[in-house]
DNA sequence: GCGTCATTTTGTCCTGGACAAACGTAAATT
DNA sequence: AATTTACGTTTGTCCAGGACAAAATGACGC
C-alpha cells in the first residue's frame, strides 16, 4: 500500500542485485527484514533501501558482504571516514559539477583541452580529474549521476576532439577493447586519443569482448596491437590470468599492450605482454615499436 | 562441457526472458527442454536458444505464449513467412561489415547519413542497419566482435554528426539514460541526435543509472523530460516495474517517455508514462507537448 | 459498437536445500 | 619480493514445486 515500500523486483532494479541474493541476504544476515504484504511477499520500507544503496556503495569499493551487512548505523561513518585526502586539488571541477550545468561543463573541458593540448589533455588533465572525480564518488561528495554525467561529458569532448585529427601514416594498426566484465571505456577513448595523434590507425570494438573474439578481430582487423583497458576495480589476478590466455592464443607478431590502474598492480606481466605504466607511455612504445624517435 | 551451451542466467541474458519464466515454460509446455549438466544445472543447446529467439519476434508480434509454444517445425515457417522481407535486404551491408575495413564501413555510414539526412537516417536507416545486424547475429552469419565493430562505428558517426548540429531553442530540457542491468546506449544516441534536431537540449547520463539518481538528476538538470531507452533483450516485466517506480518518484511536471524494443511490449503502460512506437514518433511527441506544429 | 464481469492464461513470488565459484589466508616456490 | 599453490570460508546462483495476482480473452448486457 504505501507507496515507499518496494516489491523485490523493484528493488532489484532500483540496487541492481540479484532477487536471489536480497533473499540470502536475508536468510544469512537477517538484513534486509522487510515487511510482508497481505498475501505474504516482501515489502521493503526506505529506510532499508536507502541503507542498502549505503552498503552497495561499500561493496563496489571492495568490501566484503560479511562484514558489510552486520554493520548497522557504524556504516555510515565508515563511508563518511574513507581517507580524506586531496582536498583543495580540482576543487573548482567539483563545485563545477556540482552546478549541474552542462554547457558550463562541456565548454569548460574544451577550453582545457585547447589550453593545454590534447596530448597533455589526455595524459595528465583528465587523468587527474578522474582521479579525483572517482574519489568525490568514493567519498559521498558526489552523486552517482553526477560522476555518470562527467564521464559522459568527458568521453563526448575526446570523441569530437579525435574526429578532427587528420588521418595519419594510418600505421601500426591498432585493436582497442576490454575483457569480459570491465564496461570502462574511458581509457579507451584516452588511449585512442593518444594513438591518432601519432597516427596510428584504431579500430575500437566497445567494451567486454570475449577473449576468442578478440583473437578473430586480431586477425580480422590485421592488427599490429591489442590494447586493454583495466578500471581501478579490475581484480588484477583476473588481469594476469586473461592477459596471459589472450597472449597464448594471439599470433606471436601481434603485440598485446595493457593500460589503466588495475594492469599497473602486475608487478611481473607475463612474458610478451606490455604494461603501460601511465597514459604517457604510449607515444614512447608507439616510437620504440616503429624504431622511430619519439614524436614529440 | 560443448561451448555452446547456455546456462539459465545467459539464456536469460540473450533473450530478454525472465529465468522464472524459462522454468515456467519447461514444466507448462515442455519447452526449452535443457539438458542438464553433471550438477543438474539446465545447460541450453544452441538449437533451443535459435528457436526461443524467434518465438520472442512472434510474441513480440502479439502471439501468446500458449500458442507460440505447443509449435515445432512450423514455428520456423511462420517466423520465415513473416520475416521473408527481410532477407535480401541489406545483405550489402553483411558483406561491408565482414570485409573487416573499418574506413570504408565509416565512409559509407557517413555518406547514408548525408544521402538520407539525419533524421531519415536516425529513424529509418539505423533501425533497419541494426534489426539486420541483429539478425546476421541471431544465424550466425556474424561474429560477435563485427557487431561490437558496427556499433561502435555507429555510435561514433552519430556523434559526430549530431555534435556539429547548432544550438537549438535549448527547450524541452531532457535527461537521457537507461536503468540498471540495460547497458545498451545506441538507443540513446539515436534519441538524442532526433531531439537535438529538434531544438532540445539533452543531458545523457550513460547507460545504467540507478532509479533514485535518475530523480535527482532530472531536479539537478531541472529536467522537463526524462527518456528511458530499452534494448531487445531487457526484460520486459522489469520495464513494467521500473517505470512504474520511476513514475511513482519524478515530480508530476516531468514527463516519462520510454523507447526501444523491449518497451513497446508493454500493451497498457503505466499512467503518466508515453511509450514512444519507433524513433519516428519522438518528433511528434515533441511537438504535441510544445503545442507547436510538428516541425517537419 | 462498447463497457463489465467471469474465466483462462501467464508471469512472479515464495520456501528451503544444495553446491560451485569467488575470495582470503598462509605456506611453498620462483 | 612477487607469484603460485593449497585450503578453508564466504557468497551467489540454481533447483523444485506450490501458490496466487495481473493480464488477456471471451461472454454478456446495454
Amino acid at each position: 500500500m504505501e507507496k515507499t515500500h518496494l516489491s523485490i523486483a523493484a528493488l532489484a532494479l532500483e540496487t541492481g542485485i540479484a532477487k536471489d541474493t536480497l533473499r540470502m541476504w536475508e536468510r544469512r544476515y537477517g538484513f534486509p527484514q522487510p515487511v510482508r504484504s497481505p498475501r505474504g511477499e516482501r515489502r521493503y520500507p526506505a529506510q532499508q533501501v536507502t541503507r542498502l544503496r549505503q552498503m552497495r556503495r561499500l561493496l563496489d569499493q571492495g568490501m566484503r558482504p560479511g562484514q558489510v551487512l552486520t554493520l548497522s548505523a557504524e556504516a555510515l561513518e565508515q563511508v563518511a571516514a574513507r581517507h580524506a585526502g586531496h582536498e583543495g586539488a580540482e576543487q573548482t571541477l567539483i563545485e563545477l559539477i556540482k552546478r549541474h550545468d552542462d554547457k558550463a561543463l562541456r565548454l569548460e573541458l574544451r577550453a582545457r583541452v585547447l589550453r593545454d593540448g590534447l596530448r597533455r589533455f589526455a595524459c595528465d588533465t583528465a587523468a587527474a580529474m578522474l582521479e579525483r572525480v572517482g574519489d568525490g564518488w568514493a567519498r559521498g561528495e558526489l552523486e552517482v549521476f553526477e560522476e555518470h554525467h562527467f564521464s559522459a561529458q568527458l568521453d563526448s569532448v575526446l570523441r569530437e576532439t579525435t574526429a578532427q585529427l587528420p588521418a595519419g601514416t594510418e600505421t601500426p594498426r591498432v585493436v582497442l577493447t576490454t575483457l569480459l566484465g570491465e564496461p570502462h571505456t574511458l581509457g579507451l577513448m584516452l588511449a585512442q586519443a593518444l594513438l591518432r595523434l601519432e597516427g596510428a590507425a584504431c579500430i575500437l570494438l566497445g567494451a567486454q569482448t570475449p577473449q576468442s573474439q578478440i583473437v578473430a578481430a586480431a586477425r580480422a582487423f590485421e592488427a599490429d596491437i591489442v590494447a586493454l583497458s583495466f578500471s581501478e576495480y579490475f581484480d588484477p589476478g583476473a588481469v594476469r590470468i586473461g592477459v596471459r590466455q589472450l597472449r597464448l592464443d594471439l599470433p606471436a607478431d601481434v603485440d598485446l599492450w595493457c593500460g589503466g590502474r588495475a594492469a599497473q598492480r602486475l608487478k611481473r606481466p607475463p612474458p610478451g605482454v606490455t604494461i603501460l605504466g601511465s597514459l604517457d607511455h604510449l607515444p614512447r612504445a608507439l616510437s620504440a615499436r616503429t624504431g622511430l624517435a619519439p614524436g614529440d
